[in-house]
DNA sequence: TATTGTTATACTCTATAACTATA
DNA sequence: TATAGTTATAGAGTATAACAATA
């Protein structure tokens, strides 16, 4: 919530470096021209052929939101939509190769920026940071 | 970008992090019912009464998204607009008693649940992150 | 009846371009 | 001319409620 820098506490610190990865993300989606939240869908979709149902769990979001973000990223050709074959009801969203090809894309451009950010840290200093975070993230309840 | 939990290096753990962060803020937005922009809104308004384009530098937005953020806030009573009485053009944005109110809520809200966040980590531990957090801020190109 | 998904509707958020009014 | 701000417009993203089709 603070202004610019001088001395952060553990709070505002964890808060400006959310702030800060999020930049990266939002970033790198709009270089492929997406948002951030089709970024994360593509991601789900990498290993994954959900239902609608499915994917609006993992994204927090309603059913009803999915249908227009999965209708968008199906007309710009990135994502595909299939009948399920098990339920009548059901679709199965999938990635198209131009879907997965911005999807690896990203990725890989967020992996290199994101390790960007931490250019100053020794590689001690990085193992450090990755298993502070990794137990508050396995701590955090499920969501 | 990646799933559930298992192994993360340090570029996942700091983009899960960055979401669960993320996270809390939204949340803490909206159970005021308001959105993480319009709280970021109010906590600049906290130490600073700026004019709209001054507020748009510092969200990162275009001024014409100013206009529509501070006008739904001023018909919430969570701000106001008063005439620069340097600048017949310009406009000061302030925060309202009520707005102030649900700042100063908000804040102490995102304090507590950050801190849980990092409640299985020793002081000393709690210390590293921030320390390792600020290095990574005070490094990172100003935005 | 319950579940999967879409549609209708309404609102927030955002940007671009054109505009008004001051400077 | 340049700057501060608004308006008009368009589109993405979101939710609620009502609906259709299938289970």
């Amino acid at each position: 919530m603070s202004g610019e820098s001088a001395e952060l506490d553990t709070v505002d610190a964890l808060v400006q470096l959310s702030f800060l990865v999020q930049g990266v993300l939002t970033d790198v989606a709009a270089a492929y021209d997406v948002s951030l939240v089709q970024l994360r869908l593509f991601g789900i979709l990498r290993d994954r052929t959900p239902g609608m149902l499915e994917l609006a769990t993992h994204l927090g979001l309603d059913k009803s939101s999915m249908t227009g973000l999965v209708t968008r990223a199906e007309k710009r050709g990135l994502v595909q939509r299939r009948p399920s074959p098990h339920d009548g009801r059901g679709v199965l969203v999938s990635l198209t190769p131009e879907g997965h090809r911005i999807t690896d894309l990203g990725a890989a451009e967020i992996t290199r920026r994101v390790t960007a950010l931490c250019a100053d840290l020794t590689p001690a200093e990085a193992a450090d940071l990755r298993g502070l975070a990794s137990r508050i993230i396995a701590a955090a309840p499920r969501r």
